[in-house]
DNA sequence: TTTTCTATTTTTGTATACAATCACGATAGC
DNA sequence: GCTATCGTGATTGTATACAAAAATAGAAAA
């Protein structure tokens, strides 16, 4: 597999690291020819990545001055789940009316996926059937900007993510939960799936929360 | 007023204008050297412009092949304003259970200031108002991310708004639906005002469905 | 000491040059 | 005739050079 192309996506992907281990400090200024250096390319795709990186949220430019990185604290990371729990429930909540024949398949083969992957201890076949399980909703959302917009958050979150706190009791204890959000969409209980949906990312926002007491405001990169 | 620098920021704004009304096809590509020469830059900040306007939502860049203009249609408009109708909806919701006494006061100063707006004729100052009144909603959501998101949500559709719709006789219900919301605020209804504020939002997004009939799929820009 | 202005240095923004990749058409093979 | 391969031109990605703006430090004045 080749991994070339487009220095500037691989540098904001470890910079993206590098910012969510908190390599960085919040606020800390980050110098264009020193980040260039230190990445073996020139300013061009260094910049280019600064605006993707932006984009996310992890960094603000502000104009003839700098990029400064914006490492979202703990109060604001659970700001970010308190949306991300309200968007995922909207989308539950839509779905639960629009959801097509086809879609409820896919939904119910990726919770059959959850199930077997928990009961035989595969970790990260867990994770990918959630994620499947998670995207079907956003889609049969029937809402296609929505869905994008979920996703984006999502993908804004990951970065801080750690799996391993989840394989405590969480893991199981999610799969009820999903269990619970699949059957109230059956019955058709839209508010009910939504009300559901929100406090299951709400308590995944918890895992959060411990890992960033553990890792602490200012922790050290591999 | 100066109005000079960051070449990339005006011809973002350029571009920005020019795709809402419609100057592109959907799809088209953009090409770099073409619309350098056109504003009279190099293609470098052409290219930082091209990036925000991929932040925006205007266009999409593709590695290796270049940027096409995504111009929203009107499905995606409709489901753009469904999400913001959500999301200024859980504003709302939030806001009734944690506004602070000063965000209150600046809440109702707003209300008023539409009023006067309002029953003077002056539409400038009633959209401004009416900019105030939102904007306090979001920031008394208690959720800083959220409203961050929400004013982004905002910017991204505020391209295709044209204000002389609105003059004709929502205006005026508009500033009864308002009020509504404040009333089911103050009684400390959060889901109710939740509601009203989804359909004001709704009731809005008519507005742009007539505008985008109006305008068409394709239309010349200025 | 504090402040303010200025000269110098550093850093950001833009232009240009070069390299890598892609799109397209021609040609060869089946 | 159709597909595949290759070569050429066009287009994107990156490096470097230069211009403009801001940060810094130092001196002069209050």
């Amino acid at each position: 597999m080749p991994e070339k192309s487009r220095a500037a996506d691989r540098i904001c992907s470890e910079i993206e690291q590098a910012i969510a281990m908190g390599a960085y400090e919040d606020g800390e200024k980050l110098n264009e020819v020193a980040l260039a250096r230190q990445f073996d390319v020139s300013r061009t795709p260094l910049r280019e990545a600064l605006q993707s990186l932006q984009a996310i949220g992890l960094v603000e430019l502000i104009p003839n001055r700098g990029a400064f990185v914006r490492r979202p604290s703990m109060t604001r990371l659970v700001e970010m789940f308190e949306l991300m729990g309200e968007m995922e429930a909207l989308c539950v909540k839509l779905a639960t009316k629009r959801i097509t024949p086809a879609q409820r398949l896919r939904l119910q083969e990726a919770a059959r996926g959850c199930e077997e992957a928990l009961s035989e201890g595969r970790a990260d076949d867990y994770y990918a059937a959630n994620g499947r399980l998670h995207g079907v909703i956003y889609e049969a959302s029937g809402n296609e900007f929505l869905a994008e917009e979920t996703r984006r958050l999502l993908r804004r979150l990951s970065p801080f993510r750690r799996r391993q706190l989840d394989v405590t009791g969480r893991l199981r204890a999610s799969m009820g939960e999903h269990a619970a959000i699949l059957e109230a969409m059956d019955r058709g209980e839209a508010e009910a799936a939504a009300d559901l949906m929100r406090v299951h990312i709400t308590a995944l926002s918890r895992t959060y929360d411990q890992y960033i007491a553990a890792v602490g405001p200012r922790a050290e990169a591999g």
